[in-house]
DNA sequence: AAATTTACTGACCGGTCGGTCGAGTATGTT
DNA sequence: AACATACTCGACCGACCGGTCAGTAAATTT
């Protein structure tokens, strides 16, 4: 007797969120009120609360679906039979064009996490964690020695801070796309992990840096 | 006939902006009301608007005065006549250490920048470029081929990553320290440098064409 | 047809926001 | 002493916030 949901319904939920992400990345969670988010989607604000529980709901949604692509992409890449280092530039590869896709939900996720109620962020945070063990799996296979001085996970946090703070700097519509910077990140990383220098244990490591002998 | 003001009125106002900093850093400018400024401070809200006119002003002031800290510090290390690696070395750790050291003010100038009126923000980002270009200059005179083929800039960014997105995984009484992480990144970025591989020169840059992508 | 639920809205609610008012007190100058 | 100003504060303002209500129109069931 009742009567069944529209078909569009999961679509316009869908088309809430993406909007809701981007005036969440652009003007940041707390200031973007529900009144624009309505606005945005062409809709009234009673009508937006139909298809969304609550201001709050909007932003696990956002943060967690992106976190969740992200988790599958180092999955997927990890489950590749590639030599450690092809594995670390397919892995830089992979997010450098997950972020290019999803600059919205990224910048939320990075920059609005703050805001997550604590259960939800440490459940958010249990999987990003995944994710950048992953990352730190390849680099400590790259170089080995750095995990037993215990630099391999500080290095992860390097390269993801290039990688994170790409989409403050790197434009969309600009002459330089993802694309074309992803592979000087690997360089440039992978080239500057055989650089770097474990401080206390071995004092006969081969201190020359030579680096980058692989070329087509 | 008039009174003087108080001997204690300038500190009084840098202790506001320091505190208004920490609350800014900590939960975002928009999520930050001038009630809690007031209560961090002990005193009522009236009198926090004696010292200041009004909550923009607050973050406009913390925003210029680190970021004024910042151009001091870059011009402080050019004026020192290293050659290029160590300038680039001695740049990353002081900009590491002034990091450590004002730390709420660095988020802030990274993560409310997009509150400032446009004006603002133009004056502010035109220090910033100064010192972005400090650094490009300190990479481009590393490896001078990076100039032509407009890869400099775009690495200083990578370069800027790290170091900015320090503050959101280096706790601050951890066993890792600014002071210990410096030469990591420095390493990194400097062994990185020498590995980035220049592509071809883009069509619109008929100039240099020889590729050495080793230099000396 | 009646019944029931979806989809949608203008008007509205309690609460908090940034900021101010008016008043009282402390303090340096004349 | 007299005065002007610095300093401090409880109470308050209009605006906007997230969110809800009562109600309408259309669609799908029986």
């Amino acid at each position: 007797m009742p009567r069944g949901r529209a078909s569009g319904y999961d679509t316009q939920r869908e088309q809430i969120l993406t909007r809701a992400a981007e005036l969440f990345a652009t003007q940041g969670y707390t200031a973007t009120s529900m009144n624009q988010v309505a606005q945005a989607c062409g809709v009234s604000k009673p009508s937006l609360y139909h298809y969304v529980r609550d201001k709050y709901q909007l932003l696990v949604e956002i943060a967690e679906g992106h976190v969740t692509l992200l988790k599958a992409l180092a999955a997927q890449v990890q489950a590749r039979p590639l030599d450690p280092q092809a594995q670390l530039r397919e892995l830089i590869a992979s997010f450098v064009g997950a972020y290019a896709g999803s600059r919205a939900a990224h910048r939320v996720l990075t920059e609005d996490v703050k805001f997550l109620e604590p259960a939800d962020r440490e459940r958010l945070l249990a999987v990003q964690r995944e994710v950048v063990a992953a990352f730190a799996d390849a680099i400590a296979r790259v170089r080995p020695e750095l995990r037993s001085a215990e630099l391999h996970k500080p290095l992860t946090m390097l390269l993801f801070g290039m990688m994170n703070w790409m989409f403050t700097w790197l434009q969309p519509g600009g002459r330089l796309t993802h694309a074309l910077i992803a592979p000087v990140v690997a360089d440039l990383f992978l080239g500057g992990l055989n650089a770097v220098r474990v401080a206390e244990p071995l004092k006969s490591r081969p201190a020359a840096k030579l680096a980058a002998r692989r070329r087509a």
